[in-house]
Parts: C-alpha cells; sequence; structure tokens
DNA sequence: GGGCTCACG
DNA sequence: ACGTACGTGAGCCCG
C-alpha cells in the first residue's frame, strides 16, 4: 500500500475560512471564524484521506525572489483585514500544539514549499494531495499528485479534485500549461501583468496550438488575431516575466521530515486548552474520554445475510433502545440501518435489500420492534411509518424535528450537521461519500454501494447518539413540552394524512384542463396578432421586450434582469391595452393548466386518490408546508380556479367536512397582546374589520362604508406581517404617509398591541428569538445586520413570527385532538388535509354530526385564549362545497 | 440552478 | 438613503 501525504496551502484555507464564514469571536473577542473554518476543513481532510504524514505550509511575511524579481508583485494586493490578520499567528500556535508539522521558509511562498514537497514525496512513491484555494497550483496536478480545491456554494463546502487528467479535461490544457497560461494572460490577483488583450480565451486557443508561450513567439508572424500577434511583438517580454512569476519552484531549499510529519495522535492536552480558550465547543469532545472515543465508523456492519438480521433484531430487543433508519428514495427502498449500544460502544447494522432480505422482510421486522414500545430513536420517524402500522407511542424519538425545533432556520436536518451540533464529531456527509450523485444512483453503481451502507449506518447511529444531548437542549430552551406533546404526536397524525390521500376524479380533471387548453390556444393567437409577431408569452423577458420596447407601453424597468412583468404592474396597464388584459388572462389559464391540471393529474395513484408529504421540519414559523404535490396552494380567490376542487371529492358513502378557524392569527394577537379593547371587540361582533373600521375611524357601525372596512381589513393584516407603512401603502395604492396615518389611528385605538410588537423586537434583539405561547423558538439573526433592508426585515419578522407560529401551534394541537378523538371512538372519517387554518375530513356520512361535533369542540378547544376561537365549518359533496 | 411569476394561508 | 409587507411550493425560462 502506498504511503500519503496531505499537503495543506496554511493561508489560502485560512483566508476562505474567513471569507466564507460568519464572524465568530470567543469573549475575549478574538476573531476565530478563519481558524474555526481551518481546522473544520483539516479534520474532515484527515478523515476522509486518512493520509500518513500531514505538513501546513506557511508564507513569511519577508520578501521573495519573486519580489525582487518584479517590484509590483503582490504590490497592490488588498491588506489582509486585521479580524483575519490576528488569526494568522494563533492559527499556528493552534497547530503547533496539535504537533502539527509548519514549515515556512524565508524568501520561498508557500506554494514552493507545497510544490517541492510535492515532488519529493512522489519521488519517494507516495500519493499527494495539496488542499488549497489557489488555482495557480493546479501546474502541480500529476497522475499522484491531487490539488483538492474547497469551493463554497450557499454555505455548502465541497471540494473538487484535480489530478493532471482531470485539469485537462476542466481547461484543455495540461498542468504544466497553466504556467503558460498565467505567462500569456497574467493574474491581477497576484499583479501579473499578462498580454494586453489576450485572456483565458485567446491564450488557451494558442496554448492549444503552440504549447507554450516561447513557441507562439517562435511562431509569431502566424498568430491569430491580430491583436494578440501585436501584443507578443510588442510585449513579449511580459509574458517571460510573468512566466518565471508564475512559476512554482520544486526545486526549494525544503525537506520532508518524515517524523515530524507522520500524522499521530493530534488531540493533545496542550490543544485541548487552546481549543476550550478559543470556544470551540464542538471539537471539544473529541477530547473527551480519548481512550473510548473510537472511530464511529469502525463498528459499521453491513448485512445482507437473512440468519444474521434475525439474530440482530433478536438481539437489538435486548437493548434498552436503538437507533433505526430507512432509507428510501422515490419508490426505492436502499437500505435499514439498525443501531445499539454495547459495552458504551455503538454497534451499527445496515441491512441491504439483496435476496432474502427484502423490504417486506426487513420493515416488518423493524415494524415488530417499533410495535412493542420501547425507545426508538430515527432521524425520520415519519419515513418508517410509510410502511408500518404502528401507533403512536412515547418511547419514540425523532431527531431531525428536535434538530428543527431547536433551530428551524436550517433548510436540512442531516446526520452530519446533528452530529457536529450536538456531538461535536465531524462525520462525513452525503456528498463526501458520494459526491453529487442521488442515493439511488449510488446504490445502483457498485463503487458506490458501501458508501451508501455507511451512509446509512452513520444515520441510525447519529439518530440514536444524539437524543440525549437534542433531548437536553430542548429542556434548556423549554421547548420539551413542545415536542413530545405537540411535534411527536402530530407526525403521526400527519403520517396518517399521508396515507390516506384525498380522492380526485381524473376525467373531471382531465376535462377541466381541456377546457382551459382551448382558451390558451384562442388568446396565445390573439396575443400573438396584437403584438404582430410570434413569442413565447411565458417568458417574461420576451414579453417585457415586446410590451416594453416593440410597443412602448408605460412600465419601465423593476428586476435586476429586466422588464417586470408581473401582475400588479400588467393590471394598470389592462384598461387601457387590450394585449395586456389578454395577457393576463392567458398567464392565469397557463398556471391553472400546468400546475394544477396537468400537475395533479401526475399524482394520481391507481386508487384514484392524491398523497402529498406533509413537511414538519421546513418553515421558519412552525406550519406544516406539503409537497409533490402542493395542496396547500389549490386555488379559491378566482372563480375559474375554484372550480377546481370540484375535481376533489370524497369516497363512495362519504362526504366532506371542512373546518377552519376564523381569523386566527388576529385573535391570537389579541390575546397574546392583552389589548382589552380588541379582546372585547371580538366578544362582540363577528366582524372584525367592521369593528375596527368604525373603532379606528370613530365612526358608528352600521355606517362603516366598504372602502373603510376594506382598509382597516388591510391593516390588519399588516399588522400581523410586522406592519410598516410602505407595505401597507402599497397594498392600498396609497401614499405612505397616509398608510403612516392609518398605522398610528390603529394604535391609538389599541394601545396595548404596539407595546406588544416593539416588546417582541426588543426581545428579538435582547436575546436573538422570538417565542410562540407555546414555547417555540424562532431565531431573528438578521437583527444583527448591519445592513438596514436586513434589519427591518428582522424586526418584521419578529413581530410575525410568534403571531403565526402560535396559529401553527393550535391547529396542531387541533389535529392531535381530532385525530385522537376519530380513532377513539373508532369512527370511519378521517383527517386527510390541513391547510394552515383548516382541516379537511372525509368523513362517513352516518358519522356526519357526530364529527362536526368533534371538530368543533377539539378545534375550540385546542388553546385557551382571551378571546374564543371561532370556527366554520360547511359539507359538501366536494372540496368546492364545502368551503 | 437562479430568477420570475403566481397559487395558497 | 437604503427599498419591503409574513409564511410557503411549483412550473417555466434561460444562461
Amino acid at each position: 500500500m502506498k504511503e500519503k501525504i496531505l499537503l495543506i496551502d496554511g493561508h489560502s484555507i485560512l483566508n476562505r475560512a474567513y471569507y466564507g464564514l460568519p464572524e465568530l469571536t470567543n469573549s475575549e473577542g478574538l476573531h476565530t471564524n478563519a481558524i474555526y473554518g481551518f481546522l473544520n476543513i483539516l479534520f474532515k481532510m484527515l478523515e476522509e484521506e486518512n493520509p500518513d504524514y500531514l505538513t501546513v505550509a506557511f508564507d513569511l511575511s519577508a520578501p521573495t525572489f519573486r519580489h525582487k524579481m518584479y517590484d509590483a508583485y503582490k504590490g497592490t494586493r488588498k491588506p489582509m483585514p486585521g479580524e483575519l490578520r490576528e488569526q494568522v499567528p494563533v492559527m499556528k500556535d493552534v497547530l503547533e500544539a496539535m504537533g502539527v508539522n509548519i514549515v515556512s521558509k524565508e524568501g520561498y511562498e508557500a506554494d514552493d514549499i507545497l510544490g517541492t514537497l510535492a515532488r519529493k514525496s512522489e519521488a519517494q512513491e507516495m500519493d499527494v494531495t495539496i488542499l488549497s484555494g489557489d488555482r495557480d497550483l493546479l501546474q502541480l496536478a500529476t497522475d499522484h499528485t491531487c490539488i483538492r480545491i474547497p469551493k463554497t456554494k450557499g454555505g455548502k463546502t465541497t471540494i473538487e479534485d484535480y489530478y493532471a487528467k482531470d485539469v485537462e479535461a476542466a481547461y484543455q490544457l495540461t498542468p504544466p500549461q497553466i504556467i503558460e497560461l498565467k505567462a500569456l494572460m497574467g493574474d491581477s490577483a497576484d499583479n501579473i501583468p499578462g498580454l494586453p488583450g489576450v485572456g483565458e480565451k485567446t491564450a488557451t486557443k494558442l496554448l492549444l496550438e503552440y504549447g507554450t508561450a516561447e513557441n507562439a513567439y517562435a511562431h509569431v508572424e502566424e498568430i491569430k488575431p491580430k491583436k494578440a500577434q501585436n501584443a507578443f511583438l510588442k510585449h513579449y517580454d511580459l509574458a517571460v516575466l510573468s512566466r518565471k512569476l508564475a512559476t512554482i519552484h520544486t526545486d526549494s531549499p525544503v525537506e520532508l521530515d518524515r517524523e515530524k510529519a507522520r500524522v499521530h495522535d493530534f488531540y493533545t492536552q496542550e490543544a485541548y486548552e487552546f481549543f476550550k480558550e478559543l470556544e470551540f465547543k464542538n471539537f471539544l469532545s473529541r477530547f473527551q474520554d480519548k481512550g473510548e472515543q473510537v472511530k464511529a465508523e469502525e463498528q459499521f456492519y453491513t448485512v445482507t445475510d437473512l440468519a444474521l438480521a434475525e439474530e440482530l433484531f433478536k438481539k437489538a430487543e435486548g437493548k434498552e433502545g436503538i437507533g433505526m433508519e430507512v432509507l428510501e428514495e422515490g419508490d426505492s427502498f436502499l437500505g435499514l440501518g439498525l443501531s445499539y449500544e454495547e459495552e458504551e460502544k455503538y454497534q451499527v447494522y445496515c441491512f441491504l435489500p439483496q435476496g432474502f432480505l427484502t423490504r417486506e422482510y426487513l420493515m416488518e421486522k423493524a415494524a415488530d420492534f417499533c410495535g412493542r414500545g420501547k425507545m426508538v430513536a430515527s432521524l425520520d420517524i415519519k419515513a418508517m411509518l410509510r410502511h408500518m402500522d404502528i401507533r403512536e407511542h412515547t418511547a419514540m424519538f425523532d431527531a431531525g424535528i428536535a434538530a428543527y425545533l431547536l433551530n428551524p432556520l436550517k433548510s436540512q436536518y442531516t446526520y452530519d450537521d446533528i452530529a457536529k451540533e450536538y456531538l461535536g464529531e465531524i462525520l462525513p456527509a452525503k456528498e463526501d461519500l458520494i459526491g453529487k450523485l442521488t442515493y439511488l444512483k449510488a446504490a445502483k453503481d457498485e463503487a458506490y454501494e458501501s458508501e451508501v451502507a455507511k451512509s446509512i449506518c452513520y444515520m441510525a447511529y447519529v439518530a440514536l447518539k444524539s437524543r440525549k444531548p437534542l433531548l437536553e437542549a430542548l429542556e434548556d430552551t423549554g421547548m420539551k413540552k413542545l415536542f413530545t406533546e405537540i411535534e411527536m404526536p402530530l407526525l403521526f397524525t400527519l403520517s396518517d394524512m399521508e396515507k390516506e390521500g384525498i380522492r380526485v376524479n381524473a376525467e373531471e380533471l382531465k376535462e377541466y384542463g381541456e377546457k382551459l387548453q382551448i382558451r390558451i390556444e384562442e388568446l396565445e393567437k390573439k396575443i400573438w396578432e396584437e403584438a404582430g409577431e410570434e413569442f413565447n408569452i411565458n417568458s417574461p423577458k420576451q414579453l417585457g421586450v415586446i410590451l416594453f420596447e416593440k410597443m412602448e407601453l408605460p412600465g419601465g424597468k423593476k428586476t435586476k434582469t429586466g422588464y417586470s412583468t408581473a401582475a400588479d404592474v400588467l393590471e394598470k396597464l389592462a384598461p387601457d391595452h387590450q394585449i395586456v388584459a389578454d395577457i393576463l388572462e392567458y398567464r392565469q389559464l397557463a398556471k391553472l393548466k400546468s400546475t394544477y391540471a396537468d400537475g395533479l393529474a401526475n399524482y394520481i395513484d391507481e386508487g384514484g386518490r392524491i398523497h402529498s408529504t406533509f413537511n414538519q421540519t421546513i418553515t421558519a414559523t412552525g406550519r406544516i408546508s406539503s409537497t409533490e404535490p402542493n395542496l396547500q396552494n389549490i386555488p379559491i380567490r378566482t372563480e375559474l380556479g375554484r372550480l377546481l376542487r370540484k375535481v376533489f371529492i370524497p369516497k363512495d358513502g362519504y362526504v366532506f367536512l371542512d373546518a377552519d378557524y376564523s381569523q386566527i392569527e388576529l385573535r391570537v394577537l389579541a390575546h397574546m397582546s392583552g389589548d382589552e379593547k380588541l379582546i372585547q371587540a371580538y366578544r362582540e361582533a363577528q366582524d372584525i374589520h367592521r369593528i375596527t373600521a368604525s373603532q379606528v375611524f370613530h365612526v358608528p357601525f352600521d355606517q362603516v362604508t366598504p372602502l373603510q372596512r376594506r382598509n382597516a381589513k388591510a391593516v390588519n393584516f399588516g399588522i400581523v406581517y410586522g406592519i410598516s407603512s410602505f407595505g401597507l401603502s402599497q397594498d392600498l395604492s396609497i401614499t405612505r404617509k397616509e398608510a403612516a396615518q392609518y398605522i398610528e389611528d390603529y394604535f391609538k385605538t389599541y394601545p396595548k398591541i404596539k407595546g406588544f410588537l416593539d416588546g417582541l423586537v426588543k426581545q428579538a434583539k435582547e436575546q436573538g428569538y422570538v417565542s410562540t405561547m407555546f414555547g417555540r423558538r424562532r431565531p431573528v439573526p438578521e437583527l444583527k445586520s448591519s445592513n438596514f433592508m436586513q434589519r427591518s426585515f428582522g424586526e418584521r419578522v419578529a413581530m410575525n413570527s410568534p403571531i403565526q407560529g402560535t396559529a401553527a401551534d393550535i391547529i396542531k394541537i387541533a389535529m392531535n385532538r381530532v385525530s385522537r378523538r376519530l380513532r377513539e371512538e373508532n369512527l370511519k372519517s378521517k383527517l386527510i388535509l390541513q391547510v394552515h387554518d383548516e382541516l379537511l375530513i372525509e368523513t362517513a356520512r352516518e358519522e356526519e354530526p357526530r364529527v362536526a361535533a368533534i371538530l368543533e369542540e377539539e378545534m375550540k378547544g385546542a388553546a385557551d385564549l382571551s378571546v374564543a376561537l371561532e370556527v366554520d365549518m360547511h359539507t359538501g359533496e366536494n372540496w368546492y362545497e364545502a368551503k
């Protein structure tokens, strides 16, 4: 087995970490984000590469031979910001404390050290990996030297690997030609001059033809384009200089000290002290119980044998609790993970579907186990429940939901993130194991099969091990009850809803689509005639050009990419321009056709039903979301769209019962603010917007004009969204001043509302988050921003989230209560949809009165507010009728 | 894959 | 001065 060395470009990685990570300081005010990021990637690389040797190279501040050659070299480079500069010496100290080999050499740059060590190591039959953010190093790539370049994309770090062949694939050039490339085009970052007018494209073309800058010069009379030829004739000396500057020296006076560089246990006592001082809590657990700390992977096993599977499930029964994970993608079952503790170690197994180990067999065993009421931890219990018919029991633990409650702002809750956050363990993420492949594709690829199994093992391992710290964190943040009494039971309710699905009349849906299609084609022709040419009406870009350039309609620019053609812009033009009115109608119909008529048809199963997925860990406020398809945005606001609801029908012998909370968010606001006048208003009148208008505009209740009511309604909405005079003025098409007056009048009428909202912003600023009535938290990091717009957004979020979130809590409670009653009373009726303030029940005809009573009772009783929760209820033979 | 548009609460 | 209402998901275009 060949030995392997990992070489790291110190400054480059520090630099990357500094700019890629948010500000971070320890309590003494020392900036630490670059160090943190560096260590993070170092640990990850060590685990991934498992090298035998490690060396980090740093530049020194002394001038190098390049400076002597060319005065301007790096002369105009942006100076390092102080917050980064102060981290450099600390970084070196930390690495020294860990016993990491550091190399610097006066007069040479890190690049030259890395290049030299790479060549020397390769000569000693080693595989070499160079980690750097600098693409200059690509010139060093060979078949045995890999340049790894980390890239940050949307907060996620991925690493690009370049062996010689990868450089050629990406640049059409060999690694040594990267030097030639720089000779020709220069490098503004390093202040290396290039040939004027020669960029990457021309340079690459020339090199493909002539190989080197020197050879190109030898054929200078043939060079095309003319511009490049002239540049060669006039400035060839520049290219010669740049070539020298860009060449990394692979014969610098540095040696590889194998003993110093050998990879050993870096978790020294000295390093531990450093990490504590820097407050890198995540890393500290790496040091604790060093003797016991074994790499999780070492106890991972893949199981494909039936007898062994039987034995392991048997063994699991004797354990206090287990971790369990089902990995599926689409309809494909990719494996089952199982973990438990044994002699204070984690034993982790992945069962792959093979031979006798079928999905059916495995899921039956899994369901069997879960049905016994033993503790089962998983990152996604609902995924398991798809194949199990088991009832809610309190010993189950969903780590994904726990992590979501603790920070609802993340886009996903992966095992590696949870491990990092709550276990202080850096595990290889999905992408590290299988790259950009999907699990499904990787599972089919022999080369990656074992990596998929590893992923599954990590999931089951993290689910079980993180349970304790997650529960503690929930306890500490006052969210334990929210977790165990609302979210965990809800998971079972949602699973039932997903399995149940909703019946759709496929023929009627098809006819609906066909009717739309006829009108769409009519409109398309008409619009093309009015425009005087055929174009893609669905392209905002083409549409903008037609309307605002060709036809010269007033409207001007609005978006980054061109003209805005959004409905609110077009609506202003529609009365005067038939084509705009037609476009608006076209848009509406096209949306209904593509998203709903065609879109929904794709989801109808053999039983004629659609099964949406209800996601519990997506929204920042605590609402649930619905996907594939989204059944929470079925049209209702226009009659044509609303007609679509006629295709949603109950099964034979059933009717729909639809119940929605009346203005739940405003009622929540009345309760949470404690404003007596608003509370009183709710106790008296049914029409809250009218009573608001009456009180704000000082007119008798029965003399409120429709306009006044409309304005009051808009203010009520605005308050819930986190009021701003600008937003309100947009909504009502009035001036900001008028809007501000409305808001002022509103606050005067309901004095405690303002105090309540201001208090929320203050709270958010002080503690960094706001909370709902039931303790759900939403962090508001935007309030710390130096950007006015971000900060204003943070203020609105602070005002809106507790209101929207409390309403979300209440309907979740209601769902659990309704679901439980239906079950406990052995009713056939089932809860099938939730649309934020609305529940839809597929109700057996004979059960209708009973179910209506349950719905009313459980929804109204879901929370005890100082204003009553009102519920509107309707029945119907389809969803259209039931609203 | 990001931007735009639009469907819902 | 900055340039927005809060929370979502899906389809389409285009680089």
